[in-house]
DNA sequence: TTAAAGACTTAACGATTTCTTAATCTTGTA
DNA sequence: TACAAGATTAAGAAATCGTTAAGTCTTTAA
């Protein structure tokens, strides 16, 4: 079912849209702030994210940017909510890396074909899109979230998931124990030393220790 | 700037996405085949590369392979054009080291945000990326942390390898000892004064010892 | 609701690599 | 020749990583 997050602060309109989209036979999620809604995004893996461009805190360009620095919603459609004058804002939104924009105030109507519009367009993308990565003799199914070698599927947990797909999307760089810190965590998580050579232990251990490279000091790199 | 480099056998097709790509700021080059994509390639280093699949002579596949044969173009990204029916095709594409493939036909809307999400892939990693150095018959991958030379991969541990970036960084330029240990060691580390021989050595012991030279009592250098 | 399973993290200890030191050699030069 | 500066070597120290097991928390299923 096509998943769907709106954020917005203000609960009417989270009710407004959400009640039109239900009754279209989305599954929608909802969030009042940024913080929250990249928390909910992290779970459901949206396939379309609604932004209101005002809010308190975090705003919709800010949530955005955000989104857009984490690949695993690299296929996900942003788009923001603004009201009819705000045109510097909607600049600005696409130059963060939405997709479109939906102008408040809207009919129950055009709401939904204008979704429906922008879905559409992310599945002829997505149908044949890089929501997987080929590496070495790996396939990794972002979206599926799990790893086919050969005709052996291999299912990952989450974190050593984000972890391989981090380090397989730049066969060779060395990551830096920092930079995959601060990219499979989030710089407001504090974990100790060892956490990240537990997930990479994990990891050589169900696919093979051929893949992760370890630079003593530096980092560790997917290795081809 | 950024520069595209579109290969496709047909006009039409090269007219269309060219035009499409320029209005949107993009630096736009052709190729008809892919020899010449090659040589374009070569000149102008582009970061994306949208390649059909379909050519007469050397197909998209062929050239791809090509490409990645070259370590120069490792982070160029390569996308293929595809019927949107060419499913083997695509398979194949992604196994020779494509990153994307584009189905036909496209709208430019479509085609926009593709290619920008292509982009913003690489974005961070080439932001704060001179990542080759190229000096004499060695290449220094400082993302991948190491050192090419001819087909050759040598790995250093990182006290070595960051000296030899130091040295390499001016080659010809005479760095005294004070210097070397000043922004390899950092200044408020304490080491012996034979520490940096010992580096040295291990260097020339795995390149030769025909790249640093030494100039008694005043210091060491990289040498062309 | 509780039990069971799984995911994630931590901590302790062991293993390995890298770095540094110190002792001894070489080499060029006054 | 004697001295100074660097080269070489091997050994020990230090840093870093690997591994395991246990604990906490979350999710799933009965």
């Amino acid at each position: 079912m096509t998943k769907i997050l709106i954020v917005d602060d203000e609960t009417d309109i989270l009710d407004f849209l959400s009640y039109n989209l239900k009754k279209e036979g989305f599954e929608v999620f909802t969030a009042l702030n940024g913080k929250k809604a990249l928390e909910i995004a992290a779970q459901v893996r949206p396939q379309l994210i609604i932004l209101d461009i005002m809010m308190p805190e975090m705003d919709g360009i800010e949530t955005c940017k955000k989104l857009r620095e984490n690949r695993n919603y690299d296929d996900a459609i942003i788009a923001f909510l603004t009201a009819r004058d705000e045109d510097l804002a909607q600049i600005k939104a696409l130059d963060v890396g939405g997709d479109d924009y939906i102008t408040k105030p809207i009919k129950p109507q055009v709401l939904i074909s204008r979704v429906k519009a922008l879905l559409r367009r992310n599945k002829t993308e997505n149908a044949e899109n890089q929501s997987f990565m080929t590496v070495g003799d790996l396939r990794i199914d972002r979206q599926k979230v799990h790893i086919l070698r050969g005709d052996e599927t291999i299912e990952l947990p989450k974190k050593e998931f984000e972890l391989l797909c981090l380090l397989a999307s730049k066969p060779g760089k060395v990551f830096t124990r920092e930079e995959i810190y601060h990219k499979v965590w989030g710089s407001d998580v504090i974990v100790g030393d060892r956490t990240i050579d537990v997930h990479i232990r994990k990891l050589r251990e169900k696919l093979g220790d051929e893949y992760i490279k370890t630079l003593k000091g530096i980092g560790y790199k997917f290795d081809l």
